[in-house]
DNA sequence: TGAATCATGATAGACGTCAATCATTTTCTC
DNA sequence: GAGAAAATGATTGACGTCTATCATGATTCA
């Protein structure tokens, strides 16, 4: 029971090997009636390109691109070291992977790298979705051309990009109403939601969830207006400062953007005997695992970057090979406590 | 910048092809030297086997065998279906996947079941890992002959098998002590464990956990002595009903084993007004969503077999590659709540 | 009807590896 | 130093695909 190869097809088609060749390779040159001879036969048959074969006769090595906003002790810097690991795996592979940095929130200086990896003959492209006329123009000509695109964390229309592997935004918030609800037992609260921007989509989807839940399951807690700290620690550990002063009930603190060393700070130079807020913050990092350890904080919401790094490569590696995307459920964004940290992928060994 | 192929170590280690391929193939006839010369040229030149052109070349399909216990409604009825499903894109990549079903808690049958897979001359294997000296030895045979196992959910000694993929069990145990001691919000409770057998190796260590977190961060909270349920439903039923009777400050519940149907029904046939227990339990299945989603009950703990089947495989695969494995950060559980329950990915349209 | 165009067939070399064979050289043993 | 044994070299055909070239047959157009 081998599988079939191209040469049983045409066979099968009753043409030659070449005609069956021009017609999986779109060659041209093929009347119609005997390209859809080949085409039956492919299909009765279930014939699969075997992608092994095609690539060891072209000498092929995929070229792959990740753009990646810059930025220090974010999901993004995190994300880039996970790349540069992946980097030496591929390699093995004969995957050669780019990883460009840009500017966070600048859709012209991304729109030029995508130009530049076109130019570059790029196979695929993974970059942070930025809904920018200039981005979807240069989105279009890469995926014109044949390469594949996926949009990582943060999404964009359908119709721009091949695949979104990132979390479900407003899930998060909802599943962090449902954790303070449950923190509150019963007893009623009071949560100050900090955001980074009100414009960015993926905060005001988290901050919407929390909302609705809170409404609709918890009314007795409270959602305070959100204090926007345009992801910057020391504007963040000032405003939550403010608010701490001017409202006294505080039971919650919901961090869904970034800038936590700030929040991080002012719990603790408030850490008191007395009973803290229950705080809930977004992405494991550094700052955030070590507040997690020391008691300062009670739930990470983590969208597991080395997951979404895996599913995106194994995206654009199956859109190079030309093969059909195969679905999957949705990443579920993780929770950590303190218990259930995985451990540090610290530094490699430089040995193998 | 072609990766190197075996001529180029043959050429660099000043032997010929037919001696490199000899030491890379352990044909054996190499003198001691020569050998050396080959794996330093390997090593200097940071050669890798081109694993797609050797299975060309032999025409190679792997054969890969699940040993998956039978059991209705539990995470290895739900490990079956997945498994059903992987075959189908597996055969697409010449790897045949075998799945066996053997009595739970039967180690002479998983036994037998491997000797047979052996004579069969399988390439790799996962299992539930049961400690007994005939699955030991069984192993230890499939092994000998270059076979990769893999133990899947419960573990097994470190010698008797190639790697393991599941949750660490004592964390999990750790994690739901945190969510119990915070639903809490500092008021004392009391908890009732209800395990399936405490010599099963997993739910001993869930229960540990849970012990060892409660005692040193939420003093206040008391655990009941546990309830064994034989991870039967009526059983669990009938003696979950008799305890909550006899106990009546029952603050919190948590199931680390299966026969929650069991669980789930005294729990609906007790809704009350009155604030109900904080209930956790383990795996997400059919029963367990549903209770979740009607509020019967408020966590569950998921070891995400979905991952752990890729996982597998993935281990399987590069066994049979002759690769290194690779070290990757051990698995973490899923935390559902109602608001972050995935998908149903349900049945299956059947075109392709 | 002859020439140009189009469709098709046949075939060969390359990719990197494995498995095999046979010839040759080196090393060992007595 | 002769003969046996061991080590090494040289080479070949497969695996399935891609790319290319050349030859042949069929159709179309003037």
């Amino acid at each position: 029971m081998r599988a079939p190869t191209l040469t049983d097809v045409a066979r099968h088609a009753g043409v030659s090997y070449a005609t069956a060749d021009r017609v999986v390779n779109a060659r041209g040159g093929v009347a119609e009636k005997s390209a859809e001879r080949v085409r039956r036969a492919i299909a009765e048959l279930g014939y699969v390109r075997n992608v092994a074969a095609a690539n060891l006769s072209q000498g092929r090595t995929y070229r792959f691109a990740a753009i990646v906003p810059k930025g220090q002790d974010t999901i993004f810097s995190k994300m880039q070291g996970l790349l540069e690991r992946e980097r030496e795996k591929l390699a093995l592979d004969r995957v050669e992977l780019l990883i460009e940095q840009v500017e966070a929130f600048d859709p012209r200086q991304l729109a030029d790298c995508l130009a530049r990896l076109d130019r570059d003959g790029i196979d695929a492209v993974s970059l942070v979705g930025t809904n920018h006329p200039a981005v979807i123009e240069a989105m279009t000509l890469l995926r014109a051309r044949g390469a594949t695109i996926v949009t990582l964390v943060s999404d964009m229309p359908e119709e721009a990009r091949d695949a979104y592997v990132g979390i479900d935004n407003a899930v998060a918030g909802r599943t962090v109403a449902r954790l303070i609800g449950m923190a509150h037992g019963g007893q009623p609260g009071r949560v100050l939601p900090i955001v980074g921007a009100m414009t960015a989509r993926d905060h005001a989807e988290r901050l919407a969830g929390l909302r609705e839940v809170l409404t609709e399951t918890f009314p007795d807690i409270r959602l305070l207006h959100q204090i926007e700290g345009r992801d910057r620690p020391e504007l963040v550990a000032a405003r939550v400062g403010a608010a701490l002063e001017a409202e006294k009930g505080i039971t919650a603190i919901y961090s869904l953007g970034a800038g936590n060393p700030g929040l991080i700070e002012i719990l603790r130079e408030r850490s008191a005997p007395a009973p803290r807020p229950v705080v809930v913050v977004h992405e494991l990092l550094e700052h955030s695992r070590a507040a997690l350890e020391e008691g300062l904080i009670d739930v990470v919401i983590d969208q597991r970057p080395e997951d979404e790094i895996q599913r995106a490569l194994e995206i654009m590696r199956r859109g190079a090979d030309r093969l059909p995307p195969d679905p999957v459920a949705p990443l579920g964004a993780a929770i950590y406590v303190k218990e259930n940290l995985p451990p540090e992928m610290g530094a490699k060994t430089g040995d193998d």
